[in-house]
DNA sequence: ACTGACAACTTTGTCAGACAACATTGCACG
DNA sequence: CGTGCAATGTTGTCTGACAAAGTTGTCAGT
């Protein structure tokens, strides 16, 4: 928390976003925002433009901006670049995963616990630490950033497939494939199984209702 | 043009840093821009918070923000990633480039022309061209942003190779491989040609001389 | 001459207030 | 019922202010 103001202010939007408390779609009025959070106009409209340009927000000129919503083809875009990405970070990350593969047996056990118990938020918790835990271990710093900025754009769809569906199932089960790819030290394998489990997840996201999706 | 002031800055500056009277590391202080442009340190301000999150610039409390300058082994982080995005976007874009093949062969030709005069600027405006090309075949707005975003903060590294190396030849080699693929409709083909092409320019920036890169 | 402390200057971080430009809303009028 | 206009709200941009932190220059003492 050492940063500056305008840090704050972006991290508790990005955070309001993620846990859903700003859907997709809301408008951010600046006077919201400096009444509710005691900054003055400057900041928080510098924080806006961070957001801005890491693709969170949307803007419209004179019409200020709104937490991005997207149209169900740039949510499947999202997820093809998505699958990409972290199909690498499994691939980079496999020589590092095959030393500590126990953390990942250990956190599959958690998440194996938390399906047990419908424990839905911890899942989506759990399942979001397994991700960062793999883009991690690749050692890339920009793979991680770009993973993460796309991460929070599709947050909110991923959080409505969990809920109804019963994808949680089956997402397990790609873990666990992906974990022994990671024990085998197998990089090829650990990457292809990341990928079809994000395409998987893809599939999903587009069968969701149109509510979810900005109209074309 | 319609856009607003901050984007006219923000404009300003990645042009200035991608036709080098940037370089990185330059540390940009506002009063500098705010009298050379005309602006107000509002404006200013709110365009150094877009490029930042946007990683063009990089930002110390207290010290303002200077001309991102990656450490080599951050360069050859972007590359990895860089070679993986514009293979998957050679991948998608084959269809649609197999459609207009004739539009590649002759940008292949002008590139081919570029050489043989030896007009080097001319080279690099065209080689940008040919990439984007694909990136817009590839029709995914996400990828197209992800590869502008990483392109950018490489484009002076990408510049220094093929000043006083000859690897102008390789990479047009290169490119009539992916136009081949192009040509014959074949997507893993066009794919891996890409990824070795940018790979290929990866192990060109490794060898540069330290000044080009932030010491570690 | 070197070093460390301290003062003077520079630059950034944040705030407050102002006003024009544009968008939205609601009302009056045809 | 639709249309145009006024009232209101919100954003875009500018100016000025001051505290906080970084930077630079000076000077005494060894």
């Amino acid at each position: 928390m050492a940063g500056s103001n305008v840090e704050a202010v972006v991290n508790i939007i990005t955070e309001a976003v993620r846990n859903g408390r700003l859907v997709p779609g809301t408008r951010l009025v600046e006077a919201d925002y400096t009444q509710g959070l005691g900054y003055s106009r400057s900041t928080v409209r510098e924080a806006f433009q961070r957001l801005i340009s890491s693709g969170l927000l949307a803007f419209e000129r004179h019409r200020g901006v709104s937490v991005c919503k997207l149209t169900r083809k740039q949510a499947i875009d999202v997820y093809r670049v998505r699958a990409t990405l972290e199909g690498l970070a499994a691939r980079l990350a496999t020589p590092a995963a095959h030393e500590k593969a126990q953390q990942f047996i250990e956190l599959q056990e958690r998440l194996d616990a938390a399906v047990a118990k419908s424990d839905l938020s911890l899942f989506s918790k759990l399942n979001t630490e397994f991700h960062s835990m793999i883009a991690d271990a690749a050692d890339n710093d920009y793979l991680l950033q770009a993973i993460k900025r796309f991460e929070t754009s599709i947050f909110w769809l991923q959080f409505r497939v969990l809920v109804g569906q019963n994808a949680v199932f089956t997402t397990n089960d790609d873990h666990q494939e992906i974990v022994r790819a990671f024990v085998a030290g197998d990089a090829a394998a650990a990457e292809a199984a990341m990928v079809r489990h994000i395409l998987k997840a893809s599939d999903l996201v587009q069968d969701l209702d149109d509510d979810y999706f900005q109209s074309d």
